[in-house]
DNA sequence: CGTCATTACGGAATGCGTAATGATA
DNA sequence: TATCATTACGCATTCCGTAATGACG
């Protein structure tokens, strides 16, 4: 069968056009060097060096066979080297899951991390809501999810890579909009655009944990999962929203934006999830990454 | 140093995910496989699979090596074919040098049929006259050429590969369009365009041949080399030409052609000259094709 | 305790290098 | 006769297969 040192033989071979000189180019003697040649003759059952005591001159096989030797070695050469690269996590494809939030302002700040700390690595980004992430990364679809916290499920492990305030949206013409900053107690008479309990439970269950303990509830007048759709609403007047301070990156036109003061200054975490012990390198190098952003 | 048999080995492996039935598939028993994968592991410094005594999974590094093995796998297999393919001369490229006249009518004819004949076969043309194919043949930038007689270099070997009639070239007015046919005799009043005694010497001393011992020569007013030029002579009313009947193919305008009655019927002759000893099997193919060709 | 990957070990084959041979100008 | 590819031969290494070991359910 085919043999890579055959093929070195021969491309030295074939390049010298003299055994002598050839084989000291592959450190080694003219015998072994002859025998390697004639060995992929037969294996290939083809001349490739028309050869007399004087003269070594390629075939029209040789000819032929001659690139597709080199192509083949370079090709061992770069797999082994991109290999490499992949196992050390420097190069290589990430399957990495965001949810829609995500989207809009941080993801593109990471890939841009990303693309300058490991230009060959590839992010394959696949938006999907937390649940479906958790399911996408206990199925291998894919390594690594930003997803809203908690994350408890066993075989999973977690950290945070984001913390961010909470934004007030209203409607431009809103009386509220001149303020330079919003407190709880002045949304208690206002009419909300919530989060739906089960298909946004995070956003859902922060904002009751906001007004729990507090005297009067504010009306939820609705309840969405997306954070384009709730602004829609809000733009519409159906109510006011809380919502993470990256929904400003829509410049959704008629919403206004007003910062929330909380005790709690950056509720809205976002934090990137993988399978515990998952071998994929680039994972680590990520995780770095992910530290090392403002 | 990476190894055919350790790409199989892994291949095997990373296909089946057990040691056992990829042994099987590679007619081995378990521990040589096992060895040949830790080999290779080695060689790449790179673990390509996770293994308990229980499951065999890929790794991120395993996943990206074994495209990359299976590619080089098919390449080889390829190459071997195509070699083999290229040594039996059923596949490859070969060199043939032409005559511009030859491109008239034989040369598409000879294409055509080798296509049909060897559809892997690539032939790479180049227009020459007689004595740069010669020199290009002993160079080795052609592997053969289609020329005009004799081929008396001790380096060259040739066989006819094309015979044709002359005929006679004349303005569209001229009186003896009318004939069914010419003899010498008819042109020993005429003006005739002739060839240049170096640059078209094959065709020179063709006429010089079939006039020789008449008793009035006929008016030799120019000397061309090549046969459209000729042609273009003739239909500004020069003169007449005796040209090889694949000139009838040019439809050159303003020009009829007449049919040459001579003692030898076809005394145009093409021939393939090649280099003595040459190794170029395709040749012996093509020599076949032509001596079948009509 | 059964399955499956790995390690241990003995024999065969492969591959190197040195020395001898053969062919060619 | 000098050069250069090939054949001959001895030695070390590699690689297979069988047998034993070890891990995991």
């Amino acid at each position: 069968m085919l043999d890579f040192s055959q093929l070195r033989c021969f491309a030295a071979v074939a390049e010298e056009l003299h055994f002598g000189r050839a084989a000291a180019r592959l450190n080694m003697t003219q015998p072994p060097l002859s025998r390697q040649i004639q060995v992929l003759e037969r294996v290939l059952d083809v001349q490739l060096l028309d050869r007399t005591s004087r003269s070594v001159r390629l075939t029209a096989a040789g000819r032929s066979f001659l690139p597709e030797a080199l192509r083949i070695l370079r090709l061992a050469e770069t797999a082994t080297h991109v290999t490499r690269q992949v196992a050390a996590g420097r190069a290589g494809v990430l399957k990495l899951g965001f949810t829609a939030a995500s989207a809009y302002d941080f993801l593109p700040r990471l890939v841009i991390a990303c693309r300058n700390a490991m230009p060959d690595v590839t992010l394959s980004l696949r938006e999907m809501v937390t649940k479906d992430q958790v399911e996408a990364i206990l199925s291998g679809q894919i390594d690594a999810g930003l997803i809203r916290p908690p994350v408890n499920h066993p075989e999973l492990e977690a950290e945070r890579a984001l913390a961010e305030p909470l934004v007030v949206a209203l409607p431009a013409g809103h009386a509220l909009v001149a303020r330079h900053s919003l407190s709880l107690d002045d949304l208690h008479d206002a009419a909300l655009v919530g989060y739906a309990p089960h298909e946004a439970s995070y956003f859902h269950d922060l904002l009751v944990g906001l007004f729990a303990g507090g005297d009067r509830q504010p009306r939820i007048v609705q309840q969405l999962t997306q954070i384009h759709s709730i602004l829609g609403l809000v733009r519409a007047g159906i109510g006011l929203a809380l919502v993470p301070a990256a929904a400003e990156c829509l410049r959704f036109e008629g919403v206004a934006f007003c910062p929330l003061d909380l005790a709690q200054p950056r509720p809205a975490e976002l934090h990137l999830a993988w399978r515990r012990g998952s071998d994929v390198p680039l994972l680590a190098h990520l995780r770095a990454l992910l530290r090392e952003m403002p």
